[in-house]
DNA sequence: TCAACTGTAACTATACTTGTTACAGTTATG
DNA sequence: CATAACTGTAACAAGTATAGTTACAGTTGA
């Protein structure tokens, strides 16, 4: 495995969570849900829990639970809360100052990859986790 | 280095060459501009070349020159040129099959996904490599 | 013929992500 | 109030991707 997965993962855990309502939900039945570890579980989980989407209660009969309604929840806040890297990395090592292209390709590449973070932010707002429940659902309909 | 800075080097090399117009130039001096080793340079002209963007010829006084003008040239051709995976990476092991969630939040995250594909890819396809020589212009007159 | 290039394979170092075990801290419940 | 059942988190192993580097075969102009 090698490309960062917790944003599906954390879509896939919110939708668990939208579907329990009220009621906590253990971050071993989630585990079982997205065939991992509940470490693996609990560590995004930790992340929305920052990001201010779930609530967490320790102690026997614990759990999480969505704090706010599905209808409430953007993707991406989703995105925001597990904060998948960007869409294309700058240059880890400074271009030669040398150079006209090297001098200024930094910061011309630093606005694009903002206007790109900002247009995938914009579609990502698009979805609520309420309209990806209703996907869900559409998509067990179809396939019974 | 972890993350992917192709697509930053693609759009760097690409510049140093519209800058040359119709003469090659050599991988060497490409990676003294970028300040790396000039066989990275040439992994990245590779699937420039594939793309049709550029050219190489091989040889004494060879080299690699662009084969559109950067008016013709888009970013949307690079970004996919030098394919930097998708913005986020959909689940490795498959979900379980018991859940309906579990059953239907992989094609659910993989239509979210060409979503957002095409919504960069149309961000991308604002910006010409002619665009980008013009920002690199700008930057440079302002900072001197 | 030779020097100067490109193309590409192979290897190393580094770093990130995931999976796992382990354990401290918290809390409902008998 | 003791215990069992949770969460939170640290620590470590394994797998994998990327970048950097060396080496060398193939091509070409002079």
């Amino acid at each position: 495995m090698a490309a960062n997965s917790q944003f599906a993962m954390a879509v896939h855990i919110l939708t668990l969570l939208a579907r329990k309502g009220d009621q906590n939900l253990k971050s071993d039945a989630i585990a079982h849900s997205v065939n991992t570890n509940p470490v693996v579980i609990r560590r995004v989980l930790g992340q929305l829990g920052h990001a201010g989407l779930v609530a967490s209660q320790t102690g026997a009969s614990g759990g999480t639970r969505l704090v706010r309604t599905p209808e409430n929840i953007c993707l991406v806040d989703v995105y925001k809360a597990v904060s998948c890297g960007e869409v294309f990395a700058l240059p880890t090592r400074p271009a030669s100052q040398d150079c006209p292209v090297g001098r200024n390709i930094e910061s011309v590449l630093c606005n694009l990859q903002k206007a790109i973070d900002r247009s995938v932010a914009e579609k990502l707002g698009e979805f609520t986790l309420a309209r990806v429940l209703e996907m869900i659902d559409t998509e067990d309909a179809v396939a019974a």
